[in-house]
DNA sequence: GGCCCGACAATCCCTTGGGATGAGGCCGCG
DNA sequence: CGCGGCCTCATCCCAAGGGATTGTCGGGCC
């Protein structure tokens, strides 16, 4: 009964992941391929006139994401659902991509099992994320991120000393006093439980409270 | 002539690279894939018993890594090359597995020709790395990375400024007097061209010459 | 042997960082 | 309206950071 055979496109950047991912979909006997795309552009392209059940996407290419390219197809093809594939595990991106339209959000480090599992669900309409993600968001919501009573001002503060200035500095480039900056400094140092300000930028890029560069 | 095909063994903890790095060497005739593990433990059990012309050995996994496998291996199976695959280009990870005994450096995105081009070079004793890597590497070369003149203590300095500590804690840790770590200090901000302990933190981990915490 | 370099130490001096406290302005909320 | 949170600025004060210089000691090199 191939009508009843998951029609999936895997749309990814990489040569090695889609040929693992096009191995692990062809493994299944319930799971038909019916489309790859290297790249965003073309996926947006080509994913209408395939109109697949499941959409494993990359979150990170060249040109056009992942999210990106949800968005432009997510009304072309509304029986469509997205998977999105990323290697890192984010627990903001994964927002994100829920927030773009994504049912499943899956690891490249994930198992054959994961990855059926997911897709079943997906198709069956439900937003199943793969265990290792849902486990890292419920700790993200728990743990209280330190710096998460931080304010508006203070991260922005945050940002310049992580980027290496000194008081003064801030002082300048914000047009505030130095007296200012002393007093929001300590203000931060507090928050993240710092003793001085090398301390406190590395909590902020531990916690991904700033930027990195 | 089947005696001719290169007889290959894959290593990688993530069956979605496993399946991929499968499926493209079954995709070349002149390849015969002899045997996979997830880890560098059973890699190293079975891969003596198999004695493989090509080992696709993944870099980072549990237990064991990459290049400790390596170690175990290179004179067991003298006959074996090894070729380190990763997802991150590192110049300075390239180094040490080449110095581990590795003959290859191949990115996980790397293109299914690259990978061919890589293996055969390999195999005929040759240490032909992927174009990026090569690139890296030159780039790395002239670019004189801030912070190659740095002693031995001043590494070892640095990664305590790096993980937070004051020079008064510096100076207990490490059994020196508090104007000892002073001079070492201003010696590091000058190498490192950093106006502050802050600064030359944040350079110390971009150019990774401290481990990232 | 002389020489250079790195680790270690010390002293002097100035700048910066950071804590404590007080006080004024702005804005949203009950 | 009053209250509280946030940003702003100020002043005092001490601890820490950082520059400059000088010196000793040991090891490697010519």
């Amino acid at each position: 009964m191939a009508s009843s055979q998951i029609r999936i496109f895997i749309v990814d950047d990489h040569p090695m992941i889609r040929a693992g991912l096009a191995a692990l979909v062809r493994a299944q006997s319930s799971f038909e391929l019916v489309g790859e795309a290297d790249n965003g552009v073309d996926a947006v392209r080509e994913i209408p006139r395939v109109a697949p059940d499941i959409v494993l996407m990359d979150m990170v290419m060249p040109q056009l994401d992942g999210i990106g390219a949800i968005a432009a197809l997510r009304d072309v093809v509304p029986g469509t659902r997205f998977v999105i594939l990323t290697s890192v595990l984010d627990t903001a991106e994964v927002r994100r991509a829920l927030d773009a339209g994504a049912c499943g959000y899956l690891l490249k480090s994930a198992t054959a099992q994961e990855l059926v599992t997911v897709i079943r669900a997906a198709r069956a309409g439900q937003r199943v994320l793969a265990p290792e993600v849902t486990d890292a968001i419920i700790a993200a919501a728990n743990r209280r991120t330190p710096g998460h009573d931080l304010t508006q001002r203070e991260r922005e503060l945050l940002a310049l000393m992580a980027s290496g200035l000194n008081n003064q500095e801030i002082a300048t480039q914000l047009s505030i006093a130095l007296p200012t900056v002393k007093f929001h400094v300590t203000n931060i140092l507090t928050k993240l439980h710092a003793n001085n300000r090398t301390e406190a930028v590395l909590t902020a890029l531990k916690f991904k409270i700033v930027p990195a560069g």
